[in-house]
DNA sequence: TGTCAATGGATATTCGAAAGTTGGGTCGAA
DNA sequence: TTCGACCCAACTTTCGAATATCCATTGACA
């Protein structure tokens, strides 16, 4: 999963980050088939190369492994995302818990730069009238923040597991879930609110219907065309 | 960390498998130097086949892999430990609690079954004196019946992962921390109990201290040795 | 007509060697 | 003697070909 400590990049590397870039831009369809011929060809590598960058996918559930028969692209499925998403709330809500209840100030001013830049990245949206790459980022890196200070590495990457994964459904069914009217900014903002006051039991609640809320959105929308999908 | 879906097996999965195993059975030093040329010809294989194969130990975490300089085995520390140990308690403590809550009567039956079987492993053990590679995985399979109906398989191998690297250091310190004498097989019998009565709280609250308290015997015992290994 | 076995093309897996990188050791200068 | 640059050996990384496997199609047989 995670990369070498140092600076140093090896092919292996940008193979590997081409691709994951492409599955999250929607440029590889859940449970397309990958072809090492293709693959070599498209980034320019050797086989070698592209199966050590396809097994760091395995590791992060992005990709599939088939004996003898490559690789594919995750499946997406509803009964999948119910499992997701349940592992979530659990996950997300006892790791919050544990920051509101432990964090220290640095976890403070953590959250309230994450949810600044957020803000910012908030506006620029509602002028462009589309989420950009810089506006996810800044999603991901408030909800990390929100669990950072819990105490635990091992549990806050976990979660961040999870969420890459749920950010694959939110890519796919996006732009299908747009029936009711939302108030995202308004749930981070009491989100950080409970953080910062201190109230545990409201920021875990919060949490768990945030999470909820967006798998309840893509439920609604269709998101089986992506799994038929060969 | 999965392997394939069907029991169609490939050199790398043999590989992986010894590599596994020999971590486990302490016959691979945590922070052991893992180089290529002695792998392939302990395994009698290829480099790529290595390659491979440490790449899915590494996204278990059993391995650590530093750019140009190949794989270690995973270091142990007290910190780690406690950041492990932190994150299993409350992870196996929030499934068992939603399996207690949402576990049908096949959940049921594994519990009694797992613990059955257990119970069995626990009396060869006080034939032998000592915990063979049975116990072991019937103690795994035990506690991965308990957390088995909480309703995500993903929070069940989230746990399974985080309890895999505690494993370790148990096999590393377990001959160590013998001080106080302990009732495992008591605390094992409340868990399956509590489970079959649904008493949620009593058995979170039984999970966390059974973990809990193989932490603290772990770190009253030396752990240092292992680390310092190169 | 339906089922099963054989065949061929495409693909994954494995290998061994070439290329590139690292860290340590040696030599020389201050 | 100490510091720094250079060099060498060992190792990791990468590559492309050789081998093994799978899947679809075809043909034969019941």
């Amino acid at each position: 999963m995670t990369t070498a400590s140092q600076p140093r990049r090896t092919r292996t590397d940008e193979v590997y980050e081409r691709l994951r870039a492409d599955i999250f831009a929607a440029r590889l369809r859940p449970g397309q088939r990958l072809k090492f011929p293709d693959l070599c060809g498209a980034y320019n590598t050797s086989v070698g190369v592209a199966r050590e960058a396809l097994a760091r996918l395995a590791a992060e559930r992005l990709v599939r492994p088939h004996a003898h028969q490559g690789y594919t692209v995750i499946s997406l499925s509803k009964e999948e995302l119910v499992d997701l998403t349940a592992a979530r709330v659990e996950l997300e809500s006892i790791a919050f818990r544990l920051a509101i209840r432990d964090g220290d100030e640095r976890w403070e001013t953590a959250v309230v730069a994450a949810h600044h830049l957020l803000t910012r990245r908030d506006e620029a949206v509602a002028r462009t009238g589309e989420r950009d790459p810089d506006w996810y980022e800044a999603h991901e890196e408030f909800h990390a923040a929100l669990l950072s200070g819990c105490g635990s590495r091992r549990l806050v990457e976990a979660a961040q597991a999870l969420r890459a994964e749920a950010e694959l459904y939110r890519h796919w069914a996006a732009p299908l879930g747009s029936g009711a009217p939302r108030d995202i900014a308004g749930e981070h903002k009491a989100l950080a609110d409970a953080a910062l006051v201190r109230d545990a039991d409201r920021g875990a609640d919060l949490l768990r219907a945030h999470i909820a809320r967006t798998t309840t959105v893509l439920l609604d929308g269709a998101i089986e065309e992506a799994v038929s999908d060969k």
